[in-house]
RNA sequence: GCCCGGGUGGCGAAAUGGUAGACGCGGAGGCCUUAAAAGCCUCUGGCCGUAAGGCCAUGCGGGUUCGAUACCCGCCCCGGGCACCA
């Protein structure tokens, strides 16, 4: 098997170092403008993008060179397989995150942010991206918030954005409004402040209207599911009913009471109805002699902050003295209101069916109001006062209900539903619980919002002509208590003749919210260096979507669902012409350190010019793939590097002691024909792990016993490496004579009759049980294993009768059951 | 409470329903060396046994199957998302 050990001269082999190696190609790479994609050229385009980063201070975390080097792996890998592949980079930098820094520090952002770039780039140049650098854009370029600017009017024109005064969630630290996506628990999710509710002034986009369209496409994206499951859940759809309640009132002035239900065939059960306390009727129908209670009850809660409004489960409420009629029964019923009822879902209105639903029970028993049960699993017919399960059982029927009892609930519903619309009024709806998002931010470190209020001519969308509005500089640029965007500081800018009538007018000073800036980045990237477009139509068509992205998943339900918001709006718009900007996403697993969360109050951060320093990027980059499963994350552990630098380690030597003489050895070439089928299946589905394990495995076959390779034994497996380590790859390429790149070699081709076994170990179970391996060729019959397992003395001791059954699979066992 | 992931040696992990633990770290022993480092070789889940070999073992309890880490039912634990959403 194996030849004669040749000793080597170590002095003759130069040793590997990485740091020159990787100096060598970076430089290379970017005097030669290797990595720049030719837009125009090429027949199968790739396009693959990494999630751009935020250009933080503290530099590029490890979870950022973690997700870049996972998609740079593929793309590589992409490119090897044919592909014109385009893997472009940008800086996320406008937000509240680069300005509070900036706060923190005392230097302006606009000095900062250049600053913090450069680093980043200075960092991403040494972990060998393969990053198309003449596409490079950052979200605060005049040349790109022009766009983003044109972006928000565009769904101005399209009646998508809108002003209303609206509660919205407050940050009393960062003193601007939070998405309700920005609000975790209760608290705001950059600095963890309580956040308050506040009445302003807003700007909204319209995506509720898109809701049903963003569900729907989920089922036909290739995404990771966990992340389609979490904008499942974002988008919350809850079918069910409107349904009327009249007003019971002295004068003619009552008007019905909307509420929404999930359970439209439990209306006979519904005894009383419950409005959130802001909703806009608790006013008009309110009895005198309960005004003051209610308005009690009003300011409580208003002032009550979100955190205690939703953790606390205790039920509270006031009588407003007002009844409607259940249209089923036609009894009165009671109007109240309580906490427990949002007013920013459904209708912000409920019928309250206490013998069904857990919550209405408890306020039913606290307030001492009227249980019937509508609602009879098939098991019982008791009058238990509260049977949540019962339901919502398949079988359960209906009692209690007129003309409806006896029916199954999923029968009922409907013909309740069509009932009712020729009584009280009702109909058949779909709520969701995503809400429009809120755009405006109160802050200076963003993209004017593109509007001029006119008093003549009201609200004036700036013309195209005149984008970008440019973002001013403002020396103090703190934010304060007002919620007036510092830019109304400054005069110059805030005073601008109105576009339409040229009066005096003033200008929007709120910015838009970093969400907005990457909702369409990627539509960007093409045609970064384009002036005159936004996104130029030939390019797009050709480029997009987006064919692989990979990212982390704490986008899920942020970035990930505005921009497939933004693209169908862009789509409608006949701008562009899919609906869908990421054919294919892939959420990648987070890295823990030692078995811990990484974090700066630990102090068991990684840093990553430190790791290349030590190790080089092309171990960092193969170590950061082999902790464990991309998809899932990986514990980085410092003792267990030494590991892949070994194996780049003898890679290295390989190459250099390589013969170039004969043809390579029977066994050795199986097993790497074996390997590159692996290697390239694995390195497809993202299995980076288990391709870099496979590499080992036929390192450790290639080099066994010392052993000397050939050159065709060598030649592939650099190139099965390169995708992970890209430096070393492309120096023992060149040091086996090539001139050219060997990301433009090709990727070797596993020929299926060298990879074949022709003997097998083939598994022997008696009765399910394992009792040894027979050593035969790949295609013996049933036959011939049984008889062969049978000549084994080991096997036959346990096969004391005739077998019953013989199972056999071709290839991998056989069973002999007794 | 609901919805996604997970749970396998000392550790990171691997396994289209078919020899559980590939690969790597760590550990033990050996070769080389004056010595060390590096490199290379062998062993390394637990228990019993001198050995051959046997038994146990993929969070727990059942089930399906010739055969289950994988599929089904009922639980427990960890990570993440949603949550007074009617």
């Amino acid at each position: 098997m194996a030849e004669p050990t040749t000793p080597r001269a170590p002095e003759e082999t130069p040793g590997y170092d990485p740091s020159s190696v990787e100096r060598k190609w970076q430089d290379r790479w970017a005097d030669a403008h290797a990595n720049t994609t030719d837009l125009a050229e090429g027949d199968k385009p790739f396009y693959q993008l990494m999630m751009f980063p935020y250009p933080s201070a503290e530099g590029l975390h490890i979870g950022n060179l973690y997700a870049f080097t996972g998609n740079d792996i593929h793309g590589r890998f992409q490119r090897q397989r044919g592909h014109t592949v385009f893997q472009p980079i940008g800086y996320d930098a406008f937000g509240i995150h680069s300005e509070n820094y900036a706060l923190k520090v005392g230097v302006h952002p606009s000095e900062l942010i250049p600053r913090n770039i450069e680093n980043f780039r200075r960092q991403l140049h040494r972990t060998g991206l393969m990053v198309d650098w003449s596409k490079e854009l950052s979200t605060t370029d005049r040349a790109y918030y022009k766009w983003t600017q044109w972006i928000f009017l565009q769904l101005y024109h399209r009646g998508l954005a809108y002003k209303k005064r609206a509660a919205v969630n407050w940050c009393p630290s960062c003193k601007t409004v939070l998405s309700n996506e920005q609000v975790v628990n209760g608290e705001c999710e950059r600095c963890g402040t309580r956040v308050e509710q506040r009445q302003l002034e807003q700007w909204f986009f319209r995506i509720t209207d898109y809701a049903a369209r963003l569900l729907k496409n989920l089922e036909g994206l290739d995404w990771s599911e966990s992340t389609r499951t979490a904008q499942r859940n974002w988008i919350g759809a809850s079918t069910g009913a409107r349904l009327s309640f009249r007003v019971t009132d002295d004068g003619d002035s009552a008007d019905d009471i909307v509420v929404f239900t999930t359970r439209p065939d439990t209306v006979f059960g519904a005894t009383y109805l419950v409005l959130a306390p802001e909703h806009p009727l608790v006013d008009a129908i309110t009895r005198p002699e309960q005004r003051d209670s209610v308005n009690a009850y009003r300011a409580r809660s208003a002032k009550q902050d979100l955190v205690a409004r939703k953790t606390s489960r205790e039920k509270t409420g006031a009588f407003t003295g007002a009844t409607a009629i259940n249209p089923a029964t036609g009894s009165p019923v009671p109007i109240w209101i309580a906490d427990y009822v949002l007013m920013e879902y459904g209708t912000g209105a409920i019928m309250a069916v206490p013998a069904h639903d857990e919550r209405d029970f408890e306020f039913a028993t606290e307030f001492k109001l009227p249980i019937i049960r509508v609602v009879a699993g098939a098991s019982d017919g008791t009058d238990t006062p509260l049977d949540v399960a019962d339901a919502t059982t398949d079988g359960a029927r209906l009692v209690n209900s007129g003309e409806f009892d006896g029916l199954t609930v999923s029968d009922a519903a409907p013909k309740i539903v069509a009932w009712l619309a020729g009584r009280g009024g009702a109909e058949s709806v779909t709520n969701f619980r995503l809400h429009d998002w809120c755009i405006s931010r109160q802050r200076y470190w963003g993209p004017p919002i593109p509007i001029i209020y006119c008093d003549a001519c009201g609200t004036v969308p700036v013309p195209e002509k005149d984008l970008p509005v440019e973002l001013p500089f403002v020396e103090n640029f703190r934010p304060d208590d007002s919620g007036i965007s510092p830019l109304a500081r400054h005069a110059e800018w805030y005073h601008v003749p109105c576009p339409q009538c040229g009066a005096a007018a003033r200008r929007e000073t709120d910015v838009s919210d970093t969400f907005l800036d990457s909702a369409w980045y990627f539509l960007r990237y093409p045609s970064a260096d384009r002036e005159d477009v936004a996104f130029d139509r030939a390019l797009t068509k050709r480029w997009l979507p987006v064919t692989s992205y990979i990212g982390g998943n704490e986008h899920a339900v942020l970035h990930l669902l505005y921009s497939r918001f933004v693209t169908m709006v862009l789509h409608d718009a006949g701008l562009v012409d899919f609906e869908e900007p990421f054919t294919k996403f892939r959420a990648h697993g987070l890295i823990i350190r030692e078995g811990a969360k990484m974090s700066k109050s630990r102090g068991n951060v990684v840093n990553p010019d430190q790791y290349i320093d030590d190790w080089g990027a092309d171990t960092v980059r193969t170590y950061l793939m082999f902790l464990g499963p991309f998809e899932e994350g990986g514990d980085f552990r410092d003792r267990s590097i030494s590991g892949v630098r070994r194996l780049l380690d003898r890679v290295w030597s390989s190459v250099h002691d390589a013969r170039t003489m004969g043809n390579g050895e029977e066994p050795v070439l199986r097993k790497l024909h074996q390997t590159i089928a692996k290697v390239g299946d694995d390195i497809a589905r993202l299995s980076y792990n288990t391709a870099i394990a496979a590499v080992m495995e036929y390192v450790n076959v290639l080099r066994a016993h010392e052993r000397v390779p050939h050159r065709s034994e060598v030649e592939p497996l650099i190139q099965l490496l390169a995708p992970f380590a890209p430096h070393i790859a492309e120096e023992l390429w060149e040091t086996l004579g090539h001139t050219r790149s060997v990301f433009d070699s090709g990727w070797p081709v596993s020929d299926a009759a060298l990879a074949a076994e022709n003997t097998i170990d083939l598994a022997v179970q008696v009765g399910g049980k394992f009792r040894g391996t027979i050593t035969v060729s790949r295609d013996v019959t049933k036959e011939a294993a049984l008889a062969a397992a049978l000549a084994e003395p080991g096997i036959a001791r346990f096969t004391t009768t005739e077998p019953k059954k013989v199972v056999f699979v071709p290839g991998r066992l056989l069973n002999i059951v007794m």
